[in-house]
DNA sequence: CAACCGCCCTGGGAGC
DNA sequence: TGCTCCCAGGGCGGTT
């Protein structure tokens, strides 16, 4: 579910709810996510959550000594709940809070994670080591891509999604991020020009910035942590949008091709 | 090394 | 109505 914009319209939506409250207590009802829960999560207590952030996809609750690591993986969502509300189904753990709230994590396909790190040397996990450059700092700009690109055969879309190069461009904002820039995404990576990739640069951080001030893009289920859908899939080009019209040229029908599996959208038009 | 493929899961929608 | 098949927002790990 949760790309880049999503998991920091979480983000926000939660933290002045829960920076500077002590979590009381943590309830697993389902530790098998893509890595088992640890059994030490138990053993956290009424520990003070010092602060949140969101590095790539991934949310970290900073602790005391420890980082409590968060991915949603595709169908994981956080929701701040009111002590003594129902469970739902695939509710897999909750965190309970100071001020009386909850926070649970929700996710049908379990594809998430919920890890405990040391905070001596976390970046060093292998979880985090390899990360690339976040797309909305200045690390993520023409030169990088430029070198990144260099004599790769890799097609562009790939390479934009490849969280070792930049991190957080998921299979929505990768095919919204080259119709803006106009670059076909079976271009190989290696052949773009560099006006293209100064495009893409421009064009990777205006759709995500565009996407988190309107709550991130909602397909089917995603909420952030107070339960407000996101309003980015009005704005969508390309994706989910096969053989409807181009919104820019208006003539060409929106293609849906296959790469690595991953449906791919863009207007032969635009995007030659 | 770069690039590819399989796989972890459940559920919703299409098609029959 | 109900079955089966395909597809879905991610990313690691093993193979070529």
């Amino acid at each position: 579910m949760p790309e880049l914009p999503e998991v920091e319209t979480t983000k926000e939506s939660i933290k002045d709810f829960i920076v500077g409250q002590k979590i009381i207590n943590i309830k697993v009802y389902q530790s098998s996510l893509r890595y088992p829960i640890p059994s030490s999560i138990k053993k956290i207590k009424n520990v003070v959550v010092e602060k949140i952030e969101r590095q790539a996809k991934y949310l970290l609750f900073f602790l005391k000594d420890k980082i409590l690591l968060i991915h949603l993986g595709m169908s994981g969502s956080l929701a701040l709940e009111k002590l003594n509300t129902t469970l739902k189904k695939h509710d897999h753990f909750e965190i309970f809070l100071s001020n009386n709230l909850v926070l649970r994590y929700h996710d049908p396909r379990r594809f998430g994670m919920f890890l405990l790190l040391d905070k001596k040397n976390y970046q060093n996990h292998f979880l985090l080591s390899h990360l690339g450059v976040e797309p909305l700092s200045k690390k993520w700009n023409w030169s990088y891509l430029s070198k990144a690109c260099q004599s790769k055969k890799i097609v562009i879309k790939k390479l934009i999604m490849d969280n070792k190069i930049v991190v957080g461009i998921g299979n929505i904002y990768a095919s919204e991020s080259l119709f803006l820039a106009k670059v076909n995404p079976l271009k190989e990576a290696g052949k773009l020009k560099q006006i293209e990739i100064k495009k893409i640069i421009i064009n990777t951080k205006k759709v995500l910035k565009n996407s988190i001030e309107i709550g991130g893009t909602t397909l089917r289920d995603y909420k952030d942590g107070k339960g407000k859908i996101g309003y980015f899939q009005q704005k969508l080009f390309v994706y989910n949008r096969e053989k409807q019209k181009c919104k820019k040229c208006k003539s060409s029908l929106i293609e849906k091709i296959f790469l690595s599996n991953r449906s791919t959208f863009f207007c032969p038009e635009c995007q030659k």
